[in-house]
DNA sequence: ACAGAATCTAGTCACTGACTAGATGGTGCT
DNA sequence: AGCACCATCTAGTCAGTGACTAGATTCTGT
């Protein structure tokens, strides 16, 4: 524990400590769960303590989905192509699943919020990123919006315990590649490089 | 209004009147918005009447989700083949944004109850029945995965408004015909109407 | 007609989010 | 060194909520 066993008048890392706490909660309970009270009590705090960082309910939970959108962005900022990028977007729902809960649950944030739309286009420059380099297909731009909704709809699946029983104890990331494997197969000329826009 | 004006004591339709209120205020300001209390007073009842009915808050989301799933089964029932299934599954997340929402949040509902999973396996066997006939693909329970996420992406991608700028003005259905264009490509003939079983 | 079941009312409890005023202590300015 | 500022936190309050209880009213089958 990193708590600073100062004065104890104040926290010190309050806010990162409210957003872990905020996490916990949401993986095993879902966001509805969620109690500014409760997450103060297990912060060791006042139950207005929390309101200070995060203005309200809403405004914790758009700020762990600013959060989100950031370690998404940054997961997807490292593969190199857009089969490896779609592994990395499932990864992420399984590693993070109460970010990528949070994050695709509008009415839950404040949409208007500059710092979650910032980083919301961050990630989104990435998945956009990741279909630039596609030229086996007419149209880039519904391919994108194919591929992700391909990792996205199996994503969602798979945290909401749908696909369990096809998947066995095989690993997710590894059937998602298989699932790739029926994106834009076989199509067109498989050396069609030339591009015409 | 089909109220009953009678002795004013029994509302009559109570149960699929707080159903009917619960999808309004869902749709507007997702689950977590929800009030036993507020849907009391919406059908004019005391706070404690729709207690009767769903045990609980999990009680009517659970019969929401089961409602669901009913209308899903029968929406697919009618599809010939599996590009049009997925189109009716789009269409069912479309009309019925409330139902879609709670079905896929397995933590608002109780999730051993009979009737719900009667109605999802209902459901369930209509999106196996699906890829039954799939022939072209050499393993079917894999292409139906890669179908349903497809269409399950798109669907929610949808409704937590991430393609309206793709979309542009386009028909939601339209556009979804154009992605599954892009899944077992090129090998469908088109005039596949052989059933069998 | 009547007994029992289903439906609804009314009251209560602990808990929550949002709000307010004020205490505390760190920071930077002079 | 002194001082004013300000973010952080405490403490108290309010209306609204879910869950529960006991009891009233109406419907149903016999």
């Amino acid at each position: 524990m990193t708590r600073t066993s100062r004065s104890s008048y104040h926290h010190g890392g309050l806010r990162q400590a409210v957003l872990d706490a905020a996490l916990d909660v949401i993986a095993a309970e879902g966001p509805g769960a969620l109690s500014l009270r409760d997450l103060a009590r297990r912060a060791g705090v006042s139950h207005a303590a929390p309101a200070h960082h995060f203005k309200d309910r809403t405004g914790l939970l758009t700020a762990l989905a600013t959060e989100g959108y950031g370690l998404l962005a940054e997961a997807l900022a490292a593969a190199p192509e857009l089969r490896e990028r779609g592994v990395r977007y499932v990864r992420f729902a399984v590693e993070h699943p109460a970010h990528f809960q949070v994050m695709f649950q509008p009415e839950l944030l404040r949409a208007d919020d500059p710092d979650l739309l910032a980083a919301k286009e961050r990630a989104s420059a990435e998945l956009r990123a990741g279909v630039a380099g596609l030229t086996e297909v007419p149209d880039a731009r519904t391919a994108g919006i194919a591929a992700w909704s391909l990792a996205h709809g199996f994503a969602t699946l798979l945290l909401t315990h749908n696909v369990t029983g096809a998947l066995g104890d095989r690993d997710p990331e590894e059937y998602f590649r298989s699932l790739t494997g029926l994106l834009f197969t076989g199509q067109l000329p498989p050396e069609q490089e030339g591009k015409r826009e």
